[in-house]
DNA sequence: CTGAAAGCGCTTACAG
DNA sequence: CTGAAAGCGCTTACAG
């Protein structure tokens, strides 16, 4: 068995109430006594055990992460360990752990978010994503625990912390810079419509066509699921359309370079023939051919404030509601062309 | 306050015992207890209290995950998020949860370690590295703390389990296809030094080189770190070398690309002037021109089977140690050409 | 400044 | 088949 707090006392000859005081560096215990109970802790190796501690205080230290499915969105997008990174610094900064979700399907998650909230493993949660109609963050929001989203929720948005770019500028912006380069035709190739994410872009593209009085068309609108790869054959019919665009936006770096290398099978040369632009600017993306025009949307950040939000609720129930929008930066390099 | 055992019993009229009993599906209670003790637990809504469990049964159901450290290798590079993927699949399936570290220096991840495994925050740790002396290993190793890793250890070999490629023989295998392509000079530019699989790599590129009777020029080994970007001067250095190298190995897709576009700066063509070939298979090698050769590892077997040698050891610590050699496959694509 | 006692929410011999 | 009691390793009023 290991060193209890009951060793501890003993072997310093003080009671076990007065070995969690030092642990816990409470001022009252005289000095003399804190180096002492110290020194037998150091050296009888004592270390505090958590689930003990944790039971008594009501308290885990610990921050939920939840994605949105472990197998396709979360790991295969590069998204996925940079948020986590950002989360991971901020969360040691205050000495909270983290807990994955593990489950493998919305019900498995589900399940397993209720599980660990009310079996109290941990103190908070991140949602890594917001969804439309999302059962676990209505559930999260009904039961009153601590949570944040990286994005904006699509309901109780005024009630919830949450931390997102202003998506639905950065994609006027983006379409605006590529009017501004004299296109027209210009597909949006989004990720799936059931997030938020994806819905306020295609709402900023149709502003900035609105603006432009350039007319909207559906059949530039490709909403693949952001978890799948492109669909060859969705570029395929895109670019056999009686106008083809000359320009598309894409969500994410990977997806448009899976997405010019389908055009340069169809011999449509990127920029010459297209302009690609896209999101998330990946480390890759100034290396390639073409080196990607893409808007940085400062995925570290997201997690720091994302921790930053359910922290602050952890410390304080009543802590307000905060909304955090991070910057977002047009990134210009080779694979837009001015018409 | 949470609805707990005593809330149940009492409201099914027995003891919180037999509310225990009924939760662990006791055989010696009665259907119809059970029944009626399910029904009030889920009318009550009741969850066990983990904190509570854990401390009695002095088990926590959950595997900690450490990674080199988070603000460099762990992130960067695409391999963490998939063998991560893998680990989790296989935890789901034993109920079993994941807990991150998060500390950004080793220091940090060490002290981490230490408060995880004796505070009891975790049942067993997957190491998602091995690294030449490395001290959490070596604490691991010295405590009786079930644990698995994901490459070879340099030390107590066998006398812990892991999972690994043969890195050895991949490497072998990558050179002897360069130089059945005809070519002779072969650079390598691996991870840092301080990692086995880098040198496990190395000694197959070695063996190679000998066993085809090519001599070995250290001027054509390139040892940058794991985490941090390519150094375009080493690059630069290499490609001016008396002699330069008609192919290069390196040690991650993204590295590969990166290598090519300074390769692509110094006009230098690939594979036209120089073949490269790399490890991960990364997804995105298919699309990209040129369409990467490179070794596909499994990384996704690898983190199902660093999950099931540890899920092993944590129920039964007498569990023999394994090794498992995950295979690898070599695919051919168009960054090398025959000479 | 320190200790004895109760309690956090469970599980598990021991009895019956 | 079920219950009363002890205990997991801590913390924290309450006393002194």
């Amino acid at each position: 068995m290991a060193i209890t707090i009951k060793d501890v006392a003993k072997a310093a000859s003080v009671s076990p109430a007065t070995v969690s005081r030092v642990i816990a560096d409470n001022p009252r215990i005289s000095d003399d006594t804190k180096k002492k109970v110290r020194e037998t802790m150091k050296h009888l190796g004592y270390y505090p055990n958590f689930q003990a501690r944790n039971l008594v205080i009501q308290k885990t230290q610990t921050i939920g992460i939840i994605m949105a499915d472990s197998a396709t969105l979360a790991f295969q997008n590069p998204f996925f360990p940079e948020v986590l990174r950002g989360i991971s610094s901020r969360a040691h900064e205050s000495k909270f752990g983290l807990y994955l979700s593990t489950g493998a399907t919305t019900e498995e998650i589900y399940e397993e978010v209720i599980s660990m909230t009310q079996g109290k493993r941990v103190d908070g949660i991140i949602l890594l994503y917001s969804r439309i109609g999302d059962k676990i963050m209505e559930y999260l929001y009904n039961s009153n625990i601590p949570f944040s989203v990286v994005g904006r929720p699509d309901v109780h948005t005024d009630s919830i912390s949450y931390v997102d770019n202003d998506n639905v500028g950065n994609a006027r912006e983006v379409v605006n810079y590529l009017i501004g380069l004299g296109h027209q035709g210009i597909a949006y190739m989004g990720g799936g419509l059931e997030y938020v994410v994806s819905l306020d872009r295609l709402k900023g593209y149709q502003n900035a066509l609105e603006k432009a009085s350039l007319s909207f068309d559906p059949d530039l609108i490709v909403n693949q699921s952001i978890s799948v790869g492109l669909e060859e054959q969705a570029v395929r019919r895109l670019m056999e359309l009686q106008k083809p665009p000359t320009a598309i936006v894409t969500h994410d770096d990977l997806i448009a370079y899976e997405l010019i290398s389908y055009l340069q099978d169809m011999k449509i040369d990127v920029p010459g023939d297209v302009s690609v632009l896209s999101f998330n600017n990946h480390s890759l993306s100034e290396h390639l051919k073409p080196p990607l025009s893409t808007v940085d949307i400062s995925i570290y950040e997201l997690g720091i404030h994302a921790a930053e939000l359910v922290l602050e609720k952890i410390k304080d129930r009543e802590a307000p509601v905060r909304e955090i929008t991070v910057p977002s930066r047009l990134i210009e390099r080779g694979s837009c062309r001015s018409l």
